[in-house]
DNA sequence: CTAATATTCAAACATGCGTTTAAATCGAAC
DNA sequence: GTTCGATTTAAACGCATGTTTGAATATTAG
């Protein structure tokens, strides 16, 4: 029979329903009937309506900073020191892609992603940021390397922004050309990080730790 | 006696605890015990749970939206055309001072807008985003005529990544200097604006409708 | 075939929710 | 001082939730 496991349809059942009304209306009623299988199946093979929430993040953040770590590496390859351009398009066009692609599913998850960052869930960002803060870390030195001589303090806030414009283009509902709009996006953050690359930046600079290792880091 | 108007003490701890647990999490019940009344005075004053969110939403982004069309007014009447920089800071400070002030409130309730963001209430989107609609437009024109022989489409679609870029920003918790932040933000934005200006953009630039509108009328 | 293990199932449990009700209390006007 | 509307109060209603239970059923191993 060409059935999915249970375990399965019961995480594309909650990924829907958690990304479409969000996860504490996202009923396990709703979940267990929309994937067809029995309420207390959620709590046989996960545990938890949280420890299900987790399942769901974990299967697609694995995929998706796989795929940016990829063409990381790829344009790590192709010049030295890498060009800023290649590795922006690294962090931005896998989570485009993946969030505007054929399937729906993407557009669907990144929404979640959006929620769970607007929730400041404790317990989830804690055990997701430490499972992907590698990611992050590797795209900020490559940064670096392609803007040398750069204010470290600086270059992290503007990191922060990149972020920002990616996870808020990740969240509008209408899509069009992902290739397109990736690229507006690269060179927009390009001119950006290079504008405070020349050593302006007279005043202080305050580099207070704690800034780092956010949610961000899994978007 | 210096005791405030139900009305007032239900609305501060209702933004308190909307923005620290999110709108479902937070019940009525600790709203009104924080708030020192009774349960029923929720419904009596407001109708109901719903209808309180869309007042204590009212109460900030009045403030916030007059001081950005103030700060505005002031830097469109500086210059002819307008400097993009002025313009930029006009939408970004009081933002990011309103949310980073000395008063903690600020900071919660832009939590709060990011949730509503995020959880794409549709209800209170169309009621916020009719209310304000008309700020976006007037940034969007200021901007326009600031970048003469900008690409209109293009022009929306980074406007976007700004108003993410804040979001983003104004939402992250540690709190530093504001008007480092802000400046930091408004050339990164400046550079990345000015990148598309020079009438580059062969493609396409599909005008869709319906993108704008969105909640993030009122970041 | 049988025994043991893994999985599914229907039903119930306890809890907390938003909302409603109707009586009690207050504050001013006559 | 009494009356009348506005406000506050305590209690209850109806309902949906996450979770647990224990029996029924599949699945696998010997």
């Amino acid at each position: 029979m060409p059935e999915a496991a249970t375990c399965d349809r019961i995480l594309d059942a909650a990924e829907v329903l958690f990304a479409e009304h969000g996860f504490h209306l996202a009923s396990l009623r709703q979940i267990t009937q929309a994937a067809g299988v029995n309420l207390a199946a959620v709590h046989y093979h996960f545990g938890s309506k949280q420890a299900l929430l987790l399942a769901v993040f974990r299967r697609r953040l694995d995929a998706l900073n796989q795929a940016r770590l990829q063409q990381l590496e790829q344009a790590l390859s192709q010049s030295e020191p890498p060009e800023l351009e290649s590795v922006l398009d690294a962090f931005v066009y896998p989570a485009l892609a993946f969030s505007r692609g054929s399937d729906t599913d993407g557009h669907r998850f990144m929404n979640l992603l959006m929620r769970a960052f607007a929730d400041r869930d404790e317990d989830l960002h804690a055990a997701i940021s430490s499972e992907y803060a590698f990611v992050m870390r590797r795209f900020a030195e490559a940064i670096a390397l392609a803007l040398p001589g750069s204010n470290p303090a600086l270059l992290r806030r503007q990191l922060d922004f990149v972020v920002g414009a990616l996870t808020y283009t990740m969240a509008e509902s209408n899509l069009s050309d992902t290739r397109s709009i990736a690229s507006d996006l690269v060179r927009f953050a390009a001119a950006g990080l290079r504008s405070g690359a020349q050593g302006q930046r007279p005043k202080d600079s305050t580099d207070q730790t704690g800034a780092c290792g956010t949610l961000e880091t899994t978007a």
